[in-house]
DNA sequence: GCCGTTTTCGGCCCGACTGTTTTCAGTCG
């Protein structure tokens, strides 16, 4: 936590201000260059653990080291070696042990490790046999073939590794939407000490809600932004303390990086044009060249300050984006909208749809508990989605094929079962609480439990966890068969993507969409942020097939229920309005209805 | 390295799937 306000903007907070999630990362990297050191593997997972319990402390532990270190202890998964660990990590801002191993090894070879197929074992190996360590060589490895000469590793490995290396250049120096939101809601925050400061927006492809956002655009306005004053204002956020590098700095713009080189543009603008700005720095590209050729047609021209007339340059909008597209006979085109996609023949035409809201939701059909690889009770969960305002949610745990999440075999699920129903009696109708769960679509088609544990739920919801690198004909005929089955109301997770570390594994979707369609089986967009699973074309194509939708946050903690708002966003850009979505539907009856009925 | 003891040593989520090594180590979830 910063306190700008007390320390003043030209404290360097470099290392008391080190925040969990920096330590966390610290403390991961350990455990990763432990893994390539083949160290005892149960030393690295206790550094994996603290790096967790670090990241999930609501209180920021830089001060706690200042204070009481002690209190450190009280964490689990963190002991004297830890406590040790974190206090070195904020006070000199690394880890000894880290220090000691990247003398023996490299800082890129962490990179490595994000690749598909390449593990501590195979970033030592060829490390070890061809010096390879970084990106690059890897890449020049594979093509020379310098790779076939190592065990395990044939044509096929280094065919997959040059797909996994392109996918990965292609989306790294891009950040998960849900980490650029909680940055700018962290800078959002600093700047709004400064007084008159009145409102800072995101805009860019955050504002849009894109799944990744490449760099951070922040505007920013009130009295304090009118050109005769803003200099002060612009020193205010030169300085903020969160600031690694400062790029570069305007009479109105500053530019800096994160620590994780994330890039900030903050621009603080005269209410007078605010609008014309969001506007302009929200983007799309293509959504702005379309909206400037209509205002030409019109005889104006459209910029970053203003709507003006052409023949005399008059003012025509400028202050909020309402006007400007008022003045260019467009209804209010949201953000999420603005792709050149449609949106401005629609908007032209009254003909844009009520999209879906946040609000619209009033149940969450996918959640872990404790009891597989989440972190709270169902009772907890329950109170948490209550507090959220739904109606209802299913808890949902992972079947026993998942083994690493202590997935429930058919007795425990069973047992789970009870426990979930007597949980939804304690809410004595505040809630309902739907038993279900998330079972695993095994290679043959078939699923891990009985068919007369499901027979108890009320909710199954059938996944593919494992998928590496089957064929798609062979991922379509297993899902398909799975659809099948009666007992299966959802389909989780369609694609299994995974944003920032993998594509979508090869699947033919439309097959499979339009099997969930013809079967009554409901199609779940993923509400995670990791996950985001269903494209905006894949979920527009699905409701063109007539699929039934749902959205789910897959929570493994009360937190995780927040979650919901990224999925919304994703349904936004899809163009689905409430209709569309099965789980706006205000009562667990009236959705278990719209579900594929019970065998 | 953490934890929880039957307190100071032994346990620590484990099964499916991959490539290509004819028998399994490595990766993934």
């Amino acid at each position: 936590m910063f306190f700008p306000g007390v320390l003043g903007p030209y404290v360097s907070l470099r290392h008391s201000a080190m925040e969990n999630i920096a330590i966390a990362r610290l403390l991961d990297e350990t455990a990763a260059l432990l893994e390539i050191d083949a160290a005892d593997p149960f030393r690295i997972r206790s550094y994996r653990r603290a790096a967790e319990a670090v990241e999930q402390q609501t209180t920021q532990l830089a001060g706690l080291v200042a204070s009481d270190p002690k209190q450190l202890l009280a964490i689990p998964g963190i002991g004297k070696g830890m406590a040790a660990n974190i206090c070195q990590a904020v006070e000199t801002g690394t880890i000894p042990l880290r220090t000691e191993l990247l003398a023996k090894y490299k800082p890129t070879m962490l990179e490595l490790l994000r690749l598909p197929g390449m593990g501590p074992k195979t970033v030592a190996l060829v490390w070890s046999a061809l010096g390879v360590c970084d990106i690059d060589a890897l890449e020049a490895a594979a093509r020379e073939g310098r790779l076939a000469g190592l065990p395990r590793m044939g044509e096929k490995f280094a065919a997959k590794l040059l797909k996994g290396i392109e996918d990965y250049r292609r989306n790294s120096g891009r950040f998960r939407i849900d980490r650029a939101q909680e940055q700018a809601e962290r800078i959002a925050a600093l700047i709004r000490a400064f007084p008159g400061i009145e409102e800072i927006t995101p805009a860019g492809s955050l504002r849009r809600g894109r799944e990744t956002v490449g760099d951070l655009d922040l505007l920013v306005t009130g009295p304090a932004c009118e050109p005769e004053v803003v200099a002060a204002a612009v020193e205010h956020v030169a300085t903020l303390p969160l600031i690694d590098k400062l790029l570069a700095r305007g009479q109105n713009k500053v530019s800096f990086t994160l620590r994780d080189n994330f890039q900030v543009d903050v621009r603080l603008l005269p209410r007078a044009s605010y609008g014309a700005a969001l506007q302009y720095f929200t983007g799309s590209k293509h959504h702005n060249v379309a909206l400037r050729q209509r205002a030409i047609k019109r005889g104006l021209t459209l910029s970053e300050y203003a709507l003006l007339r052409l023949e005399d340059n008059a003012i025509v909008a400028a202050a909020s984006e309402e006007e400007i597209y008022r003045a260019l006979d467009l209804d209010y085109i949201p953000p999420e909208l603005r792709e050149n996609g449609g949106e401005i023949e629609a908007a032209a035409n009254h003909t844009l749809p009520k999209l879906i809201a946040l609000s619209n939701i009033c149940g969450d059909l996918h959640m872990h508990t404790e009891a597989t690889d989440g972190r709270d009770t169902i009772r907890q969960m329950a109170e948490a989605a209550m507090a959220r305002g739904l109606a209802y949610i299913a808890i949902t745990d992972h079947s026993k094929n998942l083994a690493m999440t202590n997935g429930l075999d058919d007795a425990r699920a069973l047992a789970h079962v009870k426990r979930i129903r007597e949980v939804d009696k304690e809410m004595k109708g505040g809630i309902r609480v739907l038993a279900g769960i998330e079972v695993d679509i095994l290679a043959d088609g078939s699923l891990d439990l009985e068919d007369s544990t499901l027979a108890e739920m009320d909710i199954v919801i059938a996944s593919v966890h494992s998928h590496f690198n089957q064929t798609a004909e062979e991922m379509t005929a297993r899902v398909l068969r799975a659809l099948k089955n009666p007992h299966v109301r959802i389909l989780g997770h369609p694609t299994g993507r995974k944003i920032l570390s993998r594509e979508p594994y090869a699947l033919n979707l439309e097959q499979v969409l339009q099997a969930a369609a013809a079967l009554g089986v409901a199609v779940e967009h993923n509400a995670s942020p990791a996950r985001a699973d269903l494209s905006d074309l894949h979920l527009r194509r699905a409701r063109e097939i007539g699929c039934r939708i749902v959205v789910n946050t897959d929570a493994h903690s009360t937190e995780e229920l927040d979650q919901m708002r990224y999925g919304i966003t994703q349904l936004r850009r899809a163009w689905l309005t409430a209709a569309d979505v099965l789980n706006t539907l205000p009562t667990a009856e009236a959705l278990l209805a719209q579900l594929r009925p019970k065998p």
